[in-house]
DNA sequence: CATTTATTAGTAATAGTTATCGTTACTTGT
DNA sequence: ACAAGTAACGATAACTATTACTAATAAATG
C-alpha cells in the first residue's frame, strides 16, 4: 500500500502546475523551492510510481532524458527542433489507425505515439543547421 | 568531404542487411566479425555521420538507448512492449495531418514520428505486467 | 502510543554516449 | 609513385541521465 508523502505531493503538484512537458532535473529544483533537502533520486522514484499508478504520463520519446507529463491520457505533442521544446497538439487521436494496422499486422495495439517535429513560432525566423 | 572508410562500408552494409532495427551495440559486435578491432566509439561516430547524410535514420524514440535504421525515408513503427522489439508498419505517412496541424498551430512541421505500442505476436498469449 | 513498513536523503554505481588525443590511412595533386 | 594534408581511426577517459543501495525517518493502522 503505497502511502502519501509530502514529496510525492509536491512533485505532482509541480508537474500538474505546468504545460512545459519538464524534465526530472527541473522538477527535481523547482520542488527544491519547497523542499530544499529533497533528493534527486526521491524526484525519479516518486515520478516512477505517479506513472506506474496512472497519475502522469512519461515521454520517452527523443534521445537523451525522459520528460514528464502532468497529462496521463494519450494525446499529441509537436517538438521544436531548434529550443528543444515540446508543446500539446490538440488534435483527437486516431484509435481507427490502431484497429486497421492491429488487423493487418496481427500485433495487438494498446495505443500510438505521434509527435510532430519542426519550429514553433519563436524559432521560425532564424534558422540554424541541426545538429542532432 | 567525408572520407570512405573500411569502417564506415561496413557499419552501412550491416545495418541496411536488417531489418531489426539495432542499436549501436548490436552494430558494434556484428561489424566484429569482419573488423576485430574497430571501436566502439567509431561506431557511433560513424552512425552520426551516416545519418547526417542522410543515408539512415536514428529511431531516438524510447527511452534508454537509440535505434538505427537502414531506411532513410520517414515511415512508421510498431514497438512490443513485452520484447522490445520493433517492426516497421506498411502505413502510408499521413502528410495531411502536418499541413492541419501547422495550420492550426502556427509551427512550421517537418515531419511527424509515429509509434504503434502492444504486443508482437509471439508475445501475446503470455502477458506480463509492464515495468518501463 | 507502539508497530509496521513504505519512503527518504545521501551517495555509489550503472550504462549509453561523447570527447580527447596521438596515430593511421584515405584523398588529391604533383 | 610520392608527398602533403587532413578526415577518420583505436584506445580510453569523461560525461550524464538514471538506478541501486542503505541506514534513518515518517506515514499508516488500530
Ligand atoms: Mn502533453
Ligand atoms: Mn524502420
Ligand atoms: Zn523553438
Ligand atoms: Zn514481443
Amino acid at each position: 500500500m503505497p502511502k502519501r508523502t509530502r514529496q510525492k505531493e509536491a512533485i505532482l503538484r509541480v508537474l500538474k502546475s505546468t504545460t512545459s512537458h519538464p524534465t526530472a532535473d527541473w522538477i527535481y529544483s523547482d520542488v527544491r523551492k519547497e523542499i530544499p533537502n529533497i533528493s534527486l533520486g526521491t524526484v525519479y522514484r516518486n515520478l516512477k510510481l505517479l506513472w506506474q499508478s496512472g497519475e502522469i504520463s512519461e515521454m520517452d520519446f527523443s534521445g537523451t532524458f525522459s520528460r514528464f507529463d502532468g497529462n496521463p491520457d494519450n494525446h499529441y505533442h509537436f517538438r521544436c527542433e531548434r529550443c528543444g521544446r515540446v508543446f500539446d497538439v490538440d488534435e483527437p487521436v486516431n484509435k481507427e489507425t490502431d484497429d486497421r494496422v492491429a488487423q493487418k499486422t496481427g500485433f495487438k495495439i494498446f495505443y500510438h505515439r505521434l509527435e510532430f517535429r519542426g519550429l514553433c513560432r519563436e524559432c521560425q525566423e532564424s534558422r540554424e543547421v541541426r545538429t542532432k
